[in-house]
DNA sequence: GTATGTGCAAATCATTTGCATTCTC
DNA sequence: GAGAATGCAAATGATTTGCACATAC
């Protein structure tokens, strides 16, 4: 599998914007991190190494990655969007509750069946599959 | 089933809050509402029924319907939230393409037995269910 | 009567944008 | 050299909050 640089590479040249160090650095910086990340976060991260990208660009960035299939929008909490990586990665299924935000990963049952059948009627390639509900402890409480 | 105010009232109870006549005119304007809407829409929507209902206390009523059980927050795109009421209607299965927004809402491939295999492993009680990937368009284009 | 809720206007905070400067191609 | 990209600071826009007044219990 070719490394995430090199995806962003041809998708730079393929657009016909230009190749730019800000925006490779803060590319690896997001494939280091494990799990999910924030703008300031990975602002932080950065920062603490010593490389020196604005907040401006490091925005700016965002959506070129997300639209060359490399990251995602996670999710909308705190106010903030936070993002993972998806390239060279799977199981993105989670179970999230919609009383405490509680956020639960799953592999079984098996989310590929529907996934699979999705995937064929639908032609769509699967990234990542949010089923939202009530935890134990909130239908406990309502 | 019990009608949603009626939900809301006894929800309202239990918290030890008061009944307000503003916070049950906007619930009942949201039951009146098909599909997923924002607050402005929702704000305008009241305004032209001549109810007057201020913005700040949509934004405050929001999170006690949420917290009851009644609407979820659907999504976050264009910078602002889009709700859907989730009490007594169901088929909340969409595919969202990560690349163009589209979404398409799906009942077959049923997912009903990942779902009840969640609801049985998890004891979660399901109310939405979205897959993200890429549809076929976005794939052409990548 | 007291604690809550409302409306208004001001504050907040993530994100976006204008502009001068710097860098790719 | 021309068009892009960056950093900075200012602008934007959704949401939140302080406060004075009104209302539910």
């Amino acid at each position: 599998m070719k490394p995430e640089i090199r995806v962003f590479q041809e998708f730079i040249r393929k657009r016909g914007l230009r190749r730019t160090l800000e925006r490779e650095l803060v590319l690896q910086e997001i494939f280091e991190i494990h799990g999910h990340f924030d703008v300031d976060e990975l602002y932080l991260k950065l920062k603490q190494k010593g490389i020196k990208v604005s907040k401006a660009s490091i925005y700016r960035a965002l959506p070129l990655f997300r639209e060359a299939g490399l990251i995602r929008e996670a999710d909308f909490t705190d106010g903030h969007w936070h993002y993972e990586h998806i390239y060279g990665h799977s199981n993105h299924s989670h179970l999230k509750c919609l009383g405490c935000g509680e956020v639960v990963e799953f592999e079984e049952p098996s989310p590929q069946d529907l996934e699979k059948q999705l995937a064929k009627k639908y032609e769509y390639r699967i990234i990542a599959l949010e089923v939202q509900g009530y935890c134990p402890a909130c239908q406990r409480d309502a």
